[in-house]
RNA sequence: GGGCCGGUAGCUCAGUUGGUUAGAGCACACCCUUGAUAAGGGUGGGGUCGAUAGUUCGAGUCUAUCUCGGCCCA
């Protein structure tokens, strides 16, 4: 007997997937085919789904959070789109903004240039250029992803059009009134004369004064507190003349004692944290004193102090807020607080209608609104203050305190805190805040924490700063007037400038006469035009705007935005206030965010831990495939791990689902024939090929169920066991002997590749949006000449009848009986009796109620058997009872089955193909 | 330090409103097969559900505290 003469799979799709190798072909392809360009044709009149691009930075390569975010973005635009809707993604990147003024800079600084010696235009021009790189870079990065998207016409914030959106939006806000003026604290160089953003400062050693400064009672609601002053600790006295307030904590408890010592407090009740009291005392070498009462923090709550330089001319109240960033880990458990000089202490005042002023000039001056002190530089002011303080009997004491403090990353100077005048948004004045959270309401979250979480920050986010003292970004479209110092608010103005930037861009804000922007209405020589660039949040926030309003294969608002969890604050944050501000609503009518990409235990990659995995190393490893398969079996909901364990068992996955596509693809010879599967005659099936439809029916049903609620990994998961549960292990196994050994014409094997072109057709859909690129490589394999690309296909629809659940009731019977025969064959197995369960006969016992539902089962079959009997047999005690015993008689050459006489099934002579 | 979220087998995940001995697939071990063959099949071992305390007849599930981790803020 030759293998010849039975028909063995065969297949010219490799069991070896070499993805690295095939995938970029494969993307060629899409390319060639203009594949975006199709998928729009072809669903051209259905129901939008838009899935609008958050924009990642152009700046540096690809991490595993953005190929994580990218992947599931495609994957999610695929499903939609393969259910039947125009499902279309554009991509699009964020350019403006700090990151990359500093590249330039650094090559500034290494090719020995001073940025101040470069006009500004010129500048501009290199960061244009800097994103561009990366753009081009980022666009190839993407798509070895496998993402389909309109590549050829992405969109991005740097965009002439963009930037001369963007100039509409903030008028819009000027216009209405929301956009107003104010002070805000930045860390400000006095050298350098220029605000610095975070990453720009350096923590270094510093020498700081301290002082222990008083502020006595004014009035309170409690009647202890009367008489005494609380005692505050700083660090920076200098800030003592701006102070606009005391800050305590509620929660904590506080002491009132009389000082006894010989000193300015003799005979004095002062006010300190109870934790706080031992170092208080220490550090003022307080030796004698006398505790009056100890008060729990709330009873600060309405109390109004006075300013240690009340008699100097500071006669303001001092009013004692709540706040939670007092501790008790240094000081005395009340701090000072001036709202010009520190972000924690701006923020509580701004809460308690307390506003900054300006206190301090670009140098380092006291201004004329700090009395006695005006044109002193601040930092030859701490000994001034602590001076005043003494002459005043308000100094407790003073030391000396070395700590880290922020410093300039290019002078080493040490920085302040400096109240600024910058450009907000104002969360009341329009009701902004209001509009945001009723969005929030409307708008459904995936995962529902979501909502929760973006609500929290909306509900307590102060007012929007969207001004920056910068170079590279949008410029504010602001002209004050010299006059009244009140901005020009007027639409025609607004577009004018629109105008131009669409034509030429924005670089002409710096280089070009004022009289350009304000046309022929107004006079330059009226009006003041600010220099500030608009915050980078803003331009994203508003690409709803230039992008989803704009373009007419797009929808506003979109049906999606999807990113990472960080976004709550960012990207949803800033769209979601900049819609809500200009029109009213969100402009998503849903969120879907996902967790941090973490390494295999949980912690988050860096360089100095050494678990970064990198996209690039995992697309050279193993495929993009691979790494899909890892986004979808992920639940993005938590964060998702990786590691090379972790890929391994997604990579044995992929060749599982591999192999099942290859036994399909083999036994059909890779002859696909498309099956209608409404015509199928459905009774002329065996019962197994029937139940097969079943289970197709109920997966297809999960599969949407999980596809809708977007649970990818529920939705991985079936699929995955469908393939080696049901089929490889079950279906498979059983119809082998079937599709080998049967006549070509037999009616069993003929309808088991129905099952098998049915099994195909809906797998490589099921497959299609998370195998993206092996479900195309099979497809090209079997489609016709009029077939394009298996993502231009729209899932399968399984006909109802499908559904069979008194069968499927049924061969539930019959998997526990083959569970039972499979132990009972092992046991003879492990015995050495037979080897191959070809080589049994088994001998099943059912009680009677069983036997009667069983009796007329081919066991045999179901359970890969040479023969199987069936008997009564009301004694036993479990209702099945499996006997396995070897089987007797001659291997039949053909089907390899054991029987006493010569296998019947052959007599017609051997399978053969004609 | 604060807010939010999370911790179930080696891994990826289930576990309904608290209710029998906590499930699946993979991986692992052993066996079979050599007609899906760098494949396929079978059997089996493996969990004090992050820790502790509490509520309850009963807790993976509810409460508190702690711990570890993540995001955001300071």
């Amino acid at each position: 007997m030759s293998k010849e003469q039975i028909n063995l799979p065969k297949t010219s799709f490799s069991m070896k997937a070499n993805l690295p190798v095939k995938e970029p072909n494969l993307i060629q392809y899409w390319t060639d085919i203009n594949l975006y360009k199709q998928l729009r044709e072809k669903s051209k009149g259905q129901k939008k789904f838009v899935l609008h691009d958050g924009p990642p930075y152009a700046n540096g390569n690809i991490h595993m959070g953005t190929a994580l975010n990218k992947i599931l973005k495609d994957i999610v635009t695929k499903f939609h789109q393969m259910n039947g809707q125009d499902s279309v993604y554009v991509p699009g990147w964020d350019c403006h903004g700090l990151p990359i003024e500093w590249k330039i800079e650094e090559q500034y600084k290494k090719n020995k240039k001073n940025k101040n010696d470069i006009p500004i235009v010129e500048f501009r021009k290199e960061c244009r250029e800097f994103a561009e790189k990366w753009i081009k870079i980022h666009k190839d990065q993407f798509q070895r992803l496998g993402v389909i998207g309109d590549w050829n016409n992405y969109y991005s914030t740097m965009s002439f059009s963009a930037e001369a959106q963007i100039v509409r939006e903030l008028g819009k806000f000027l216009k209405e009134g929301s956009l107003y003026r104010g002070y805000k604290p930045v860390l400000w160089s006095t050298v350098e004369k220029t605000a610095l953003a975070d990453a720009e400062v350096e923590y270094l050693d510093h020498t700081s004064d301290t002082i222990y400064a008083s502020f006595p009672v004014k009035n309170s609601n409690n009647k202890d507190l009367l008489n005494c002053e609380v005692i505050i600790w700083t660090t920076t006295p200098w800030t003592i003349p701006a102070n606009k307030a005391l800050a305590f904590n509620k929660s904590l408890k506080y002491l009132i004692i009389k000082v006894e010592s010989e000193s300015d407090f003799k005979n004095k009740k002062i006010i300190v944290a109870k934790d706080l009291l031992n170092s208080f005392l220490e550090n003022c070498k307080i030796e004698k004193y006398q505790k009056i009462s100890e008060l729990h923090g709330n009873v600060f709550e309405g109390t109004i102090c006075t300013h240690p330089f009340l008699n100097l001319g500071y006669n303001h109240d001092i009013p004692m807020l709540d706040a939670r960033f007092v501790t008790t880990e240094q000081g005395t458990g009340i701090v000072h607080c001036a709202p010009s000089h520190g972000p924690d202490d701006f923020n509580l005042c701004l809460n308690n209608g307390i506003k900054a002023l300006e206190t301090v000039d670009d140098d380092g001056k006291y201004t004329k609104n700090i009395p006695l002190f005006e044109g002193t530089h601040i930092f030859k002011a701490n000994t001034l203050v602590i001076e005043k303080l003494k002459e005043e009997k308000k100094l407790v004491s003073n030391g000396k305190l070395n700590h880290s403090y922020p410093h300039s990353w290019r002078s080493k100077a040490p920085l302040v805190h400096r109240a600024t005048p910058q450009w907000f948004i104002s969360m009341e004045s329009h009701g902004l805040r209001d509009k945001a959270l009723k969005a929030i309401n409307k708008t459904v979250f995936y995962p529902e924490k979501g909502k929760e979480r973006l609500k929290s920050m909306i509900e307590t986010r102060p007012d929007w700063c969207v001004s920056r003292q910068r170079v590279w970004g949008v410029p504010l479209p602001i002209f004050l007037n010299k006059d009244d110092g009140k901005v020009l608010a007027d639409d025609e103005v607004f577009e004018n400038i629109a105008k131009i930037y669409e034509k030429e861009g924005s670089d002409c804000w710096f280089k070009d006469d004022a009289q350009k922007f304000l046309g022929k209405k107004y006079k330059a020589e009226n009006f003041i035009k600010l220099s500030d660039i608009v915050e980078v949040w803003f331009d994203s926030g508003s690409t709803h705007s230039f992008v989803l309003e704009t373009r007419k294969d797009l929808k506003w608002p979109a049906s999606m935005y999807l990113e990472g969890s960080d976004q709550h604050r960012g990207w949803f944050h800033s769209s979601l206030l900049q819609s809500c501000g200009t029109r009213g609503s969100a402009p998503f009518e849903a969120i879907l965010s996902h967790g941090f990409v973490v390494d295999g235990k949980g912690l988050k990659m860096s360089k100095s831990m050494g678990n970064v995995i990198s996209p690039d190393e995992i697309l050279k490893k193993y495929g993009a495939d691979i790494l899909r398969i890892w986004v979808a079996a992920s639940n993005y909901s938590e964060d998702l791990r990786i590691d090379y364990t972790i890929l391994e068992q997604h990579a044995d996955a992929y060749r599982k689902i591999r192999n099942t596509f290859r036994y399909i693809l083999g036994n059909l010879n890779d002859e696909f024939s498309q099956i209608n599967f409404n015509n199928i005659n459905y009774d002329d099936l065996s019962e197994l090929d029937q139940f097969m439809l079943h289970k197709i029916y109920l997966l297809n049903e999960s599969f949407l169920k999980n596809f809708k609620s977007y649970n990818f990994h529920l939705l991985y998961k079936d699929l995955l066991n469908f393939c080696t549960v049901d089929l490889s292990s079950f279906y498979f196994d059983i119809r082998k002997d079937s599709l080998y050994c049967d006549d070509i014409k037999s009616k069993k094997r003929e309808n088991c590749l129905k099952i098998l072109n049915i099994l195909l057709d809906c797998l490589l859909r099921w497959f299609a949006p998370i195998l993206s690129f092996t479900t195309e490589e099979i497809f090209k394999l079997i489609k016709n000449e009029s077939d394009v690309s298996i993502h231009l296909e729209k899932f399968a629809s399984i006909p109802k009848n499908w559904k069979n659940e008194n069968l499927a009731e049924k061969w539930k019977e019959i998997l526990n009986v083959r569970e039972i025969a499979l132990s009972s064959i092992e046991l003879r197995r492990a015995d050495k009796l037979i080897g191959s369960s070809l080589e049994a006969q088994i001998i099943i016992e059912l009680n009677k109620e069983k036997y009667n539902l069983l009796k007329n089962y081919d066991f045999a079959e179901i359970c890969i058997t040479s023969v199987a009997q069936l008997k009564l047999n009301s004694d036993i005690k479990a209702s099945t009872n499996v006997i396995t015993k070897k089987a007797v008689g001659e291997k039949c050459p053909v089907c390899w089955k054991i029987f006493q006489e010569k296998c019947e099934r052959h007599n017609y002579g051997y399978a053969k193909k004609e």
